[in-house]
DNA sequence: TATAGCAGTTACCTGAAGGTAACCAGATGG
DNA sequence: CCATCTGGTTACCTTCAGGTAACTGCTATA
């Protein structure tokens, strides 16, 4: 039997692979998005987003600091302030964002259209 | 003290939180990239993405054809042959893929340069 | 004095994602 | 006859992202 190769497309994989490892999750793209929004303090970031905990935010704030994304401002003000705001890297995402976007506002549309044109039939 | 607002920033969240419910995960997107260059058989597709197994792709491929992102067929030649195919929703993902994979490209980049510019000081 | 805000941290727990390996039945090739 | 291909399934296990809730030290406000 003729062995059909199967195509490669590890060149197409791997950048996938490596944005996917630095995005993925639920929260890092909508924290960027928030801050990119104008929120800098913490609260005001964690309110910003539905569902998150200070904890899950505090963690992946650290993680898109360490990814240059964001930048971690200490205000020696009494009481001090921490701000977070966007590092220029973060502007690189915007095709990202903007794609995803406007793919999940397509799909959403579609989900509705169908939801709307099948009509129940029980299960 | 003035009660600062944060920025309502939900109605760019929402299609973002959309678009991740349906393509989070280390391997959605890496499949519908195989699919889209030419694997159509199970083993091909599996062969093709260093790293997952069988039993991921398959619970994977149900998930796409769910969502209406690819096509499963039955061939009823002996043996029967499985064909998966993108389906035409599938190309919606263009704009999305084809961003992550620049990002993706250029994060490497910038990795790389950090690594060899930055000498390792013992730890 | 009590309450609420700030920026988190800590301990504990759950569920889902994902990995490992064996296995199935039918067909083909050596 | 045995190995190997096909398209998966099954059982088991680990990992970890993420959720819950309490709590810290400090300040400001009522």
């Amino acid at each position: 039997m003729k062995q059909r190769p199967h195509s490669e497309c590890q060149s197409a994989l791997l950048p996938i692979r490596d944005a996917l490892e630095v995005l993925s999750g639920k929260w890092k793209l909508q924290i960027i998005i928030s801050i990119s929004t104008g929120n800098q303090r913490f609260r005001e970031i964690e309110r910003s987003i539905p569902g998150i905990t200070s904890k899950v935010l505090a963690k992946e704030l650290k993680d898109l600091e360490e990814h240059q994304l964001i930048k971690r401002t200490v205000h020696d003000t009494i009481p001090v302030a921490v701000l977070y705001t966007p590092e220029p890297y973060a502007c690189s995402l915007d095709n990202v964002i903007k794609a995803l976007h406007e793919w999940g506002t397509g799909h959403r549309k579609k989900i509705i259209q169908r939801e709307t044109t099948e009509l129940p039939t029980g299960e």
